[in-house]
DNA sequence: TAAATTTGACCAGC
DNA sequence: GCTGGTCAAATTTA
């Protein structure tokens, strides 16, 4: 639609501002589908999230670890998980740019779930997050993300491409999401981090909101690109 | 006022 | 002694 919008306005006469912001609007969806499309692994093989030494603490915690790289399109944060998390220490790592901020269940003490998670921005690219999960959530909350195997961590959204799916086979998963409120829990973000917090759950990625949870990725983005059921009787109606 | 975050301190592995 | 992970008091937020 962005390109047909700036193909129609070429020759027309169109102010030159507006056919320039057609330019930009269309070649920045083409950098979004891009980014959507591709896996986002800006550091293959380098499992930057698995810390070296898993065993330096023999908690219950080491039992279950899956890391996944979640892709932001916006300077943001990472988009929440589904699941609540409290945020319980941030460290500077050696060499890492970013510091690593620590997660661990809310229902930690009520319920005695053991479940953690490490968030940090990559290093190559800061759009890109690697969360490594530690253990199981044991509480009462929907398995949105850390109880199921990584094939079947994604998210509602759409699911990963062939790369991705690649990707995922090595545990680790990329997937476009945008995230839908600012974040700053992790790194000097300027916003608070309770903004991420606060709002877990909120996205729905995991609970089957938004473009529904069956919908295969490419249709989904054909559907986004091409709407046929949603939009066009309301364009009809205009 | 309860709940969550921040952040310096502490602990343990290497 | 260095580093990563966690604790807990202080602070912030809703």
């Amino acid at each position: 639609m962005a390109r047909e919008l700036k193909a129609s306005v070429v020759d027309k006469n169109t102010p030159a501002a507006a056919r320039e912001l057609c330019g930009e609007l269309a070649a920045s969806v083409d950098r979004a589908v891009r980014l959507a499309g591709s896996n986002g692994n800006a550091n293959p093989g380098k499992n930057s999230g698995q810390p070296r030494n898993s065993s330096r603490k023999s908690t219950a915690a080491a039992k279950v670890r899956k890391q996944v790289r979640v892709a932001s399109m916006q300077d943001t944060a990472p988009l929440d998980d589904g699941l609540s998390w409290r945020k319980y220490g941030q460290k500077d790592i050696l060499g890492a740019p970013y510091p690593r901020a620590y997660f661990r269940c809310t229902h930690r003490h009520t319920r005695g779930c053991q479940a953690t998670k490490q968030v940090q921005r990559a290093a190559a690219d800061p759009l890109l997050f690697d969360v490594v999960y530690h253990g199981d959530h044991t509480c009462a909350q929907a398995p949105a993300l850390s109880l199921l195997s990584a094939e079947q961590q994604r998210p509602a959204f759409g699911r990963e491409d062939q790369g991705s799916l690649a990707a995922a086979s090595e545990g680790i998963l990329h997937w476009p999401l945008e995230p839908v409120t600012p974040l700053g829990a992790i790194d000097g973000w300027t916003s608070p981090a309770s903004s991420w917090h606060q709002h877990a759950g909120s996205y729905g990625y995991a609970a089957g909101a938004g473009l529904g949870t069956d919908m295969d990725f490419e249709a989904q983005l054909d559907e986004f690109l091409n709407p046929t059921q949603f939009f066009q009787p309301e364009i009809h109606s205009l």
